[in-house]
DNA sequence: TCTAATGACTACCTTAATGTAGTCATTGAA
DNA sequence: TTCAATGACTACATTAAGGTAGTCATTAGA
């Protein structure tokens, strides 16, 4: 019961540009190392994360990657959206298939109300939470 | 965000058992037809419930499967445990290796928050709340 | 005692997620 | 204007989860 490893990066990876500095630019490079994630790995999530308008990144020399808006205007579920991690109230615990509005499977309400309130986690903390409060990774 | 497949496929087998009668006997072709699970990995999966003392086997003709316990006995926390479902608390929604006593990752502790509730769901939810509610599937 | 019906075991195949390699496109600075 | 440093793109390789096939072991009943 885990996010998935590319939405784990993801969120590692944006909250490491957040905390040194929104303004400054990063290359993959650096991230890469810094956060020890493959760098042909990490690029292909940057990809993502520019198409979901988290991340700005600018080609040639002297390029790099930084963020695309304020903090406060970015939550942890855009993050997640941008790589694809599925959150979408509609899909059940137990398969998509057995659950419709006739009928609900075993788990479905008790499940529903757990998965909500972890979704209305991931979509209320934005960016500026972890300045604000100092955390370090 | 769900349960793996075989974590389903696992509770919902528990549950058929359940929802026909507890006392009787199931084998493992018709549990297979019923809930479109492939025959051969339906068996792998029993295996692993039987090894978790959620259900019983005999072998043999006139041989299946039923339940080891009382309803009451049975969490679905312990139907996850027996197929190996990760619940386990110190791992971190960004991977275990960023958190330790010392430091904790940026979303630990909301993250904590809402794994706990999900954890508490799966282990105060026993076999007869399905058989009380009335539950269709 | 045989045998058909059952579950157990082992090894393999398939698929999707994860990760890697190579090349192309862009651009600032010498 | 060249070129080195960068990100983008495409295709492939590896790994782990999901799923299948074949055979063995057990047992009730004819």
């Amino acid at each position: 019961m885990k996010l998935n490893n590319t939405s784990q990066y993801a969120i590692r990876i944006v909250a490491y540009i957040v905390q040194n500095g929104s303004k400054n630019k990063y290359n993959a490079k650096d991230i890469s190392k810094k956060l020890s994630i493959p760098y042909k790995y990490l690029t292909k999530i940057m990809s993502l994360l520019v198409e979901g308008n988290i991340i700005l990144s600018s080609r040639g020399r002297e390029g790099g990657y930084n963020i695309a808006k304020e903090l406060s205007e970015i939550k942890i579920g855009d993050i997640l959206e941008a790589v694809k991690e599925s959150l979408h109230q509609e899909e059940c615990v137990l398969g998509n298939h057995l659950c419709n509005k006739m009928e609900k499977c075993i788990l479905h309400d008790k499940w529903l109300f757990t998965k909500n309130s972890m979704q209305e986690m991931f979509k209320n903390t934005t960016l500026d939470d972890f300045i604000a409060k100092g955390v370090q990774r």
